[in-house]
RNA sequence: GGCCCGAUGGCGGAGUGGUUACGCAGAGGACUGCAAAUCCUUGCACGCCGGUUCGAUUCCGGCUCGGGCCUCCA
């Protein structure tokens, strides 16, 4: 049984889907207008592993989550004309760098990844319903949402009327009704994306593009809204009551899921506003691989604040440096030895225990541990515990790659699309696995010959390009660090 | 001001009314030509003040400190 802490019941709550033959999980996607940072990448794993454990609770094919494009906003359009292009050419490019770093990150793809240009009839069409029913009005070429119309309205965010009201301290627009009410729809200028529309050429409003795209593509009522907390009011209250004041009063979603966020040195949250983050594609740029990161974001719990440093990115990176060579040593040299395992039950009752990553990462290195020690000897034997927490690792999209991939791969995750070759000339990746062999050769011979010195000196000019060399039994193996 | 979180060892970070987290880093040992890696051993903790209790890090109240939302923001 998996249970969510539910924002709007504020408890952890038994999870029950209205149709286990159906899941529904929708999750709040970027609006494409920069690069994500590093903060705005933790809904997307955090909600990445909830997905994967839905799918292996309910099955594969019986979950939907889907994950909006928001490509129409006041900031995109400001960024095209900054630019000097249309709004278009900023939302594809950054939607790109997006699917790109969330790649990296081992974030698979949502099932569905709807744009809210493209929903906009729906949009239309639910406001039309809104002010039928008298939950909104038109006024000054705007649409607004009335809030005083619906009982329900700050259930979500806890706050009642004096509380909004006071601190609303965006000064209130002269055609609002109620210094609450929000915009569905606005006018667009001339020179101003828009659409045609019962109130005139104009856009959306942000908090109806999820509500439309909810209801096109999931249904009336869905199981799970997730995003991050500061998404909690205004914008999921809003979301809340558009819905259920279209909808006869059924509710939005079933469960309300939102994650805490990242800080920088000195505990301060990051944000674009602030100025204090560091993007996917830095970090990625600095050599640290998507794996690193993904660990280092589920190092902590979802609803709890994680401080981002430099050190963390190191522990994670030290983790999964152990986390492989157990990988390669449970298995033994030939990958075709993996057994296939179901994740184990310790690992899956730390997840169902609201996403408690922290312990089941725990347990996965407990279970790392276990079996025989012998190279190879797991594979053989079966050692269910080692790989066990080898498939509960891949639940959590760690342990991915072939350990040989990890530490000898040269070619780390990158951002941009940079020719590989130009990198290869420019050092970027150091020296090829050929030339690294030929030096491990020569380094055997003058060990042979007992020449320690000329022995070391090798090791040590490979150490300074990135390179560790390890003498085992079987001989010299190497990784870059 | 209103609403809401958090405070655990050198660091990260779970959890629990009485017993072990786990990881990283550190120390000692084994192994190694020396290392690295690995294995073994090991030290270090529950913000402050009250209360409940046989017993509280864990429950309750207060305090202090930190953070978030109330405005675009994951």
């Amino acid at each position: 049984m998996i249970r969510l802490y539910d924002t709007r019941a504020r408890e952890k709550r038994d999870f029950e889907p209205g149709d286990p033959q159906r899941v529904t999980l929708y999750v709040c996607g970027p609006t494409v207008y920069n690069r994500a940072h590093i903060g705005n990448a933790r809904p997307a794993v955090v909600f990445d592993v909830l997905a994967g454990l839905l799918r292996h609770t309910y099955g594969a094919d019986k979950v939907v989550y889907a994950r909006n494009v928001t490509d129409v906003d006041d900031k995109i359009i400001e960024a095209a004309r900054a630019d000097g292009v249309d709004p278009a050419t900023v939302t594809r490019r950054y939607e790109d760098f997006y699917v790109a770093d969330m790649d990296a990150l081992g974030v698979r793809p949502p099932d569905l990844a709807p744009k809210a240009t493209e929903t906009v009839s729906e949009m239309i069409a639910m406001i039309e319903r809104l002010i039928e029913t008298g939950h909104a009005y038109e006024a000054d070429g705007h649409v607004l949402f009335h809030v005083p119309s619906d009982a329900g309205y700050g259930e979500l965010g806890r706050r009642d009327r004096e509380a909004m009201i006071a601190g609303a301290r965006v000064e209130v627009a002269s055609y609002k009704k109620d210094p609450a009410d929000f915009v569905l729809w606005k006018p667009s200028a001339d020179d101003v994306i828009g659409w045609d529309s019962p109130w005139g050429r104009g856009r959306p409003g942000w908090h109806i593009e999820c509500s439309a795209m909810i209801e096109r593509h999931l249904g009336t009522t869905i199981d799970i809204h997730g995003g991050g907390l500061d998404l909690i009011f205004p914008h999921h209250e809003n979301e809340m009551a558009q819905s259920r004041c279209a909808h006869d009063g059924a509710p939005l979603a079933r469960y309300w899921v939102h994650n805490g966020f990242l800080a920088m040195a000195g505990g301060e949250k990051m944000s674009k506003s602030l100025g204090n983050f560091v993007t996917v594609g830095e970090l990625l740029d600095e050599g640290h691989k998507g794996e690193t990161l993904r660990l280092a974001l589920l190092s902590a719990h979802y609803r709890q604040p994680l401080e981002w440093s430099p050190q963390l990115v190191a522990q994670s990176k030290a983790t999964l440096d152990r986390w492989y060579r157990r990988l390669e040593r449970i298995r033994g040299v030939d990958s075709e030895r993996e057994l296939p395992a179901k994740p184990s039950p310790a690992v899956l009752a730390a997840l169902e225990d609201d996403l408690n990553t922290p312990l089941a990462l725990s347990e996965i290195s407990k279970g790392l541990s276990s079996g025989p020690q012998t190279p190879g000897a797991m594979a053989l034997l079966g050692a269910p515990a080692a790989w066990e927490a080898v498939a509960a690792a891949r639940l959590l999209g760690l342990l991915q790659q072939d350990p040989v991939e990890w530490f000898q791969g040269s070619e780390p995750p990158t951002s941009d699309r940079v020719d590989p070759r130009l990198r290869e000339e420019s050092g970027r990746f150091g020296l090829g696995a050929d030339e690294i062999q030929l030096r491990i050769d020569r380094r055997a011979e003058a060990k042979k010959a007992r020449d320690f010195g000329e022995a070391d000196r090798i090791r040590a000019d490979l150490a300074a390009q990135g390179i560790v060399l390890e003498d085992g039994p079987q001989g010299t193996t190497w990784r870059r660090t």
